[in-house]
DNA sequence: GCCAACGTTGGC
DNA sequence: GCCAACGTTGGC
């Protein structure tokens, strides 16, 4: 139960939401029940604590882009594919969204919650672009394969009693109608950009890099649009 | 706490 | 395979 996802990594940290890094940690080291969400921790105390040292200070979003290279690439001897066909494979058609190695992506997986919908993004490919839709089933927890030696996101800074990484479990929902490629949507992001529309600040492209992004409804809602229409 | 060097991402 | 963009590192 674990795929793999984009690659992302670097470690140590330093940058702006990178603050929250060190403390908000303890948020997810709590014990790691066996599967689904479910998030009334009988630590009842976290959530307080943790409340009233950071209350989350960025807007609320409850939409993604998740990152993922689908074609075979060995990084450290090991490969790291994993397209939407291999989600879809899994038992459950679901899996733990690992490997994140990036503090703002890391900190968007933090702002998950069960339900949210995020796109399945294919990335670092001969056709970049959104293959389908997948589901939040598990809010973020300690991503185990950074304490791995063998796993090629193994961070040596990283230690138990305070781990830097985390992970949400996603499921598979459906493939959109049609695949909708990076180069169509940039096309509506220029378009946007000069006239107005709803992707004119879209992270995909005002954030290239980063493997795990926020969507606004209407940002989610245009490019969903887009499986019903022909392709500029 | 600045910032240059370095490493990674990911489209092309 | 190139390389621009940009996040991270670490010396000072």
């Amino acid at each position: 139960m674990a795929p793999k996802r984009t690659r992302a990594s670097t470690r140590a940290a330093k940058s702006y939401d990178t603050a929250s890094n060190s403390d908000d940690n303890s948020d997810e080291v709590v014990v790691r029940k066996p599967v689904r969400g479910k998030r009334t921790a009988p630590a009842s105390d976290r959530s307080e604590t943790k409340a009233k040292t950071e209350p989350p200070s960025r807007p609320l979003y409850s939409h993604w882009l998740m990152k993922s290279e689908p074609e075979s690439r060995v990084e450290n001897g090991i490969d790291v594919k994993f397209g939407i066909e291999d989600l879809k494979a899994l038992p459950n058609q679901s899996g733990c969204w690992d490997g994140v190695r990036n503090y703002q992506a890391r900190n968007f997986m933090r702002d998950m919650k069960e339900g949210h919908l995020a796109f399945f993004y294919h990335s670092n490919c001969k056709e970049p672009g959104i293959a389908g839709v997948m589901e939040i089933v598990k809010e973020a927890y300690v991503d185990h394969t950074q304490f791995d030696k063998k796993d090629v996101h193994f961070d040596a800074s990283s230690k138990p009693d305070n781990p830097k990484w985390s992970m949400v479990d996603v499921q598979y929902q459906r493939m959109l109608q049609r695949f909708i490629p990076l180069s169509e949507l940039k096309k509506y992001h220029l378009q946007h950009s000069a006239k107005g529309g709803p992707l004119k600040n879209m992270a995909l492209f005002t954030r290239a890099r980063l493997s795990v992004q926020p969507l606004t409804s209407e940002e989610f809602d245009f490019v969903l649009d887009l499986e019903n229409k022909e392709s500029i």
